[in-house]
DNA sequence: CAAGATACATAGGGCGCCTATGTATCTTGG
DNA sequence: CCAAGATACATAGGCGCCCTATGTATCTTG
């Protein structure tokens, strides 16, 4: 049936996904992981952001948010300052610290995958194709 | 610098995958993770393996592996039966309620990415493609 | 201005992953 | 043939990511 064979292609999908970002934090070392590169990298385009915000975008609940930006604070890589409108809430932003850290993990992850990329038969055009197609998925996820 | 957007495009693919990863567990509930259905699919294809020889083809460490297997076994998903040619070692296989549960989870996973994917542009063949992609940087992981 | 909504923190738990270490059991060189 | 090292697995203990439940300010509004 072609809907068992669609049904493995996802699956495998979502497995070499889960092995990809294990592998990627395993040659990782002691630095940065991939979730905490991805925290770093939403931070940085979303320019100072509350903590239920940038849960919401991160598509985690709140405690979780709030307990990553503590441990991203206590590495000094992002700030939290006192939103002027809201005394309840506080704008996360990186710290040129973070910035730097973000520069260097990008450039590690880089690393990385080219050196496992540059074994096998793809093109820089299917690399590109891979991450479109995972961005729709995940873009479309909290869509509905 | 192509090499900036080399590193971000590896950064990229690393992070959405992640996100992939992240939005199927949340979709998929109390039900299994895509870890467990990893694991589920390994010991289904490798047939009765020992705990070592799992945990080196699943790439973690042996202790991970054991855990991993006891909880498996408690579900009773999987059976640990003594290798009759070594008393040390245990050799684990699917039960037929294992089974049961690796096509569920495979149905589950591909009714939740092809929800997704139906309200993009993407083609099974992209798809196809982007599994390939990451098939083969995974691969690459070990040999190096 | 009380009552509900909202922003965030804390408490507590589960799972995936690790290293260090212990306990059998196998294997092998003297 | 038997001690010594190698091997298969388990246990102990720890860290990170993620969750729900709940508490505490602060804002908003009828």
């Amino acid at each position: 049936m072609a809907h068992e064979d669609a049904d493995r292609l996802a699956t495998e999908l979502v497995i070499y996904a889960s092995r990809l970002v294990r592998a990627v934090r395993r040659h990782a070392g002691d630095e940065v992981a991939p979730e905490t590169l991805r925290l770093l990298a939403q931070i940085d385009q979303r320019g100072p952001i509350g903590i239920t915000q940038l849960a919401q975008v991160e598509n985690c609940a709140q405690p979780t948010m709030s307990a990553a930006v503590r441990l991203l604070a206590e590495k000094g890589w992002v700030e939290r300052a006192a939103d002027p409108r809201d005394a309840r809430a506080s704008l996360v932003a990186l710290t040129a610290a973070g910035a730097a850290e973000l520069r260097r993990g990008r450039e590690r992850f880089g690393r990385v995958v080219a050196g496992w990329f540059a074994v096998g038969p793809h093109t820089d055009a299917d690399l590109r194709r891979a991450v479109d197609l995972m961005k729709s998925l995940v873009a479309h996820e909290a869509g509905q």
